[in-house]
DNA sequence: TTAAACAGACCGGTCATCCTGTTTTTAATA
DNA sequence: TATTAAAAACAGGATGACCGGTCTGTTTAA
């Protein structure tokens, strides 16, 4: 009894497809407002969805900021921190790329909104052991994969050099784009960038 | 007829101390739970005081919050992170001081809490612009203070360079705490002293 | 006498979650 | 392949807790 033999289907399900635009939406809104600011009607009615469909796919709000942090923002750190950075043919310019192309982002947009990570790893960290693993479950692979990246640059490095090199430039980075974010300024970024030239081998 | 002659006072006013120890203890609230987290009845309950109470020092939760910045983390990061460093012979050995210090702090609590400052700002930030001009205001103080430093330990530094240095010095600091609570180990800011080490001059 | 300081109840609104019902899709069965 | 049972997907309202702000009243201090 679901339609007439021509009739049209009220609606059409599409599980996947929804449930990635909850979390598209969801991962936008958490961005830019932060995760407490933002309600699930917000979510909803940004994702054109509905309080069921939602409640289906997650259960609770914190469901759906694990899903973020799991399946948004690991993506995003990796398309934008990791693989461009592993594609130079060194790290070390890799890396300065890196921050160049964030700094011109920010200055291109009007707003600085930050590091999604950073975002939602500050606020969300002391809420909830399991927003804490998620986090750092992220830090840690971009921690790894760029320590082991410096060794193949330079074998003769030490790995727990390696790894705290990797650990600055990431300190580094989500440092500067607090203070980008706080003075809605490139600046940072900029400076964090010509200081690291510096150091990096 | 507050009271008979002998009768104690059912209360004794004291609005300093009042509203000092409700930011006080707002200040510990928002640093361990987060401001969103926290509601202004927590902080009633907590300070010993009462709704009238906070309400007559501090109408909004907004001007509790703003108020925690102007004059607890403010001078919390005055404290800890600008005054030791400046007393120290050089800047260098001040900051690599002050990063140990922290290290070890965390190493002795059982929680890693953040920077207060960090904390706060990336949380409100985006929620309101004052917010955001009262951190910044922080961070610029922060910068100003030990980019003069590194100038007058080094005239020959161009101006420039030295707001670089400091600029790198803080995010460096700002991004291990976030990796450090992330982590809730204290090895992001030791690996970032190390490397500031071979850096700064 | 007057204002400041404090007490404590109250209220409107929001929020996350739950619940009941409907529609679509899958799967089993014959 | 046709039928049907069952589950998944979705719709949308209901609810109860909580939160921030307000308001009135009382006590202390200037």
């Amino acid at each position: 009894m679901a339609q007439d033999s021509i009739g049209k289907p009220k609606r059409v399900n599409d599980p996947q497809g929804m449930r990635s635009r909850i979390l598209d939406v969801a991962a936008d809104l958490f961005q830019r407002r932060g995760y407490h600011s933002t309600s699930v009607q917000d979510v909803v009615q940004a994702a054109g969805a509905t309080g069921g469909a939602l409640h289906h796919h997650f259960p609770t709000k914190k469901a759906l900021g694990l899903a973020v942090i799991e399946e948004r923002v690991a993506r995003e750190v990796n398309a934008t921190a990791i693989e461009p950075v592993l594609r130079a043919d060194r790290l070390k310019t890799g890396v300065l790329a890196f921050f160049s192309a964030v700094a011109g982002e920010l200055e291109r947009n009007q707003a600085v909104t930050g590091c999604p990570l950073n975002n939602l790893a500050m606020e969300l960290s002391l809420a909830d052991p399991d927003f804490r693993h998620a986090s750092n479950a992220i830090f840690e692979r971009w921690v790894g994969v760029l320590a082991q990246r410096f060794q193949d640059d330079d074998p003769a490095l030490a790995p727990r050099q390696a790894g705290a090199l990797a650990t600055l430039v990431i300190a580094a980075y989500s440092g500067a784009m607090a203070m980008a974010k706080a003075s809605q300024s490139a600046l940072p970024l900029r400076d964090c960038a010509a200081q690291l030239e510096k150091l990096l081998p």
